[in-house]
DNA sequence: GGGAAGAAATAATCTGATGTTTTCGACGAT
DNA sequence: ATCGTCGAAAACATCAGATTATTTCTTCCC
């Protein structure tokens, strides 16, 4: 018990962490550019007010995450911007808190309509009972919270539903994208806030998914989950998956 | 000029980069278990000959790719797999260093199934002539190295066939992915060599999924690419996505 | 010109000391 | 007995300084 209870447990903010995510955000909202370089680690230090070892802690994170190569003799530059870890938890919650640009946002919404009516067939295929238990406990705290208009728990009910379907996919890979599905959906709340649109339209689609999985029924999962997510994407105000591109 | 050059140029061993990869296998090959603590700083400093600081700071990165959680008074913990970034360029390649589990490669079989022909089919819409180019020229790379008989050389061409049509696609999610998907493909190499089965005979596919994409046939290019998949997975001596868990 | 030796800048590493957070046990009060 | 407070200890966190190593640039010699 107490290892599992330890490692929940939350602690006060780490100096060198709040450091990490400093320098990432002043190199994610280009502060930084790439190709440039940080300043030296004494100015730095000075600048930051910290000492060298938890600068360079934090360097050491940034540099594995691609964002940064310390170099001897030259200094540590910022890498560009393809090399960077973007599906990185952290970095990708850091970006989404500044204004991610609208290529990557689409990006994203893209990858979602590939992904998860993919992953919605396998949930139908392989999901244990248990699995489908959780999704279903999401989509009843959908609708008691819709019932009760309280929207932000009703998006939070709704990101566990898309987490607890890709869980239910048994495939690692979706499993781990369940951050960036997360980080989407989050960005898609903030617009639909903004924008003072109907939220909990989709709870019947979300409905009709389970449904699906429930019944094995692995083409029409992956058929509702599409449809779920054409609805979405027209809530925000986007036509559907537009060329960007094209000459 | 200068910057750029520097970027690429590699550099000699870093020892606390040695200490990241070393740790990090130790923890993805279940030296360490999760939920167990790494030894107390001082004692890990003894056993690898190193310094504190050079300890702390392949922690901290082991801390920034989920690995791991270090809390004072407690010590440094190894977190749930569910919560390692598998998906981290290092963590991946040092993954599949290590003998990986047929879970994650079935895994990584199946998202390449699913993201790929959406990428070809991006690609076919929005993949721009120098885009196209680079396709083409992996294309040929793979075909010079067929005549040649040069394996190594068409597998590598084979990787850079893919990761030129993710980066065709637009899209940078895909385009993140393909570290994912390169280290399955490289996966399948060691497979192929295993088991001498004749390689090379997936060049006809890759021709026609170029052709589909140069012609700007969006569906074309999403068939063509499940069929290659298809026959790549054959050939590895896997049927096509069974299901694992059904109950 | 070209190449080799040297100098300089910067990160890399080591070392030792001190601070902080968290846990756990002891002790006392209710 | 149970609860809460206090104190001590264990581990990581942070700091500071010194030294080393790696590159790169320059200069000098051929």
């Amino acid at each position: 018990m107490a290892i599992a209870e330890a490692t929940r447990t939350l602690v006060k903010p780490r100096v060198h962490q709040q450091l990490v995510k400093t320098l990432a955000q002043r190199i994610l909202s280009q502060e930084f550019k790439p190709g440039t370089l940080l300043p030296p680690e004494p100015e730095l230090c000075e600048t930051l007010k910290i000492s060298r070892s938890a600068l360079r802690e934090a360097i050491k994170v940034l540099s594995g995450k691609g964002l940064v190569t310390p170099r001897p003799r030259t200094g540590t530059v910022v890498r560009p911007r393809d090399e960077w870890n973007l599906l990185d938890p952290e970095l990708l919650a850091w970006s989404m808190e500044l204004e991610p640009s609208a290529e990557f946002v689409l990006s994203l919404i893209e990858a979602r309509q590939v992904i998860e009516p993919a992953a919605a067939r396998f949930a139908a295929l392989r999901a244990a009972e248990n699995d489908i238990a959780v999704i279903e406990s999401a989509y009843e705290r959908m609708s008691e919270a819709l019932a009760a208009l309280d929207f932000d728990a009703f998006n939070e009910a709704d990101i566990d539903f898309h987490k607890a379907l890709l869980r239910a996919s048994h495939n690692v890979v979706f499993q781990k994208l369940s951050t960036m599905i997360g980080a989407a959906l989050a960005y898609s709340f903030r617009l639909t806030i903004q924008r003072a649109r109907e939220p909990g339209a989709s709870l019947p689609n979300h409905g009709e998914v389970l449904e699906r999985i429930r019944l094995r029924d692995a083409d029409g999962a992956y058929a509702s989950m599409a449809r779920l997510l054409d609805i979405a994407i027209v809530d925000l105000g986007l036509s559907s998956i537009p060329p960007r591109i094209r000459r």
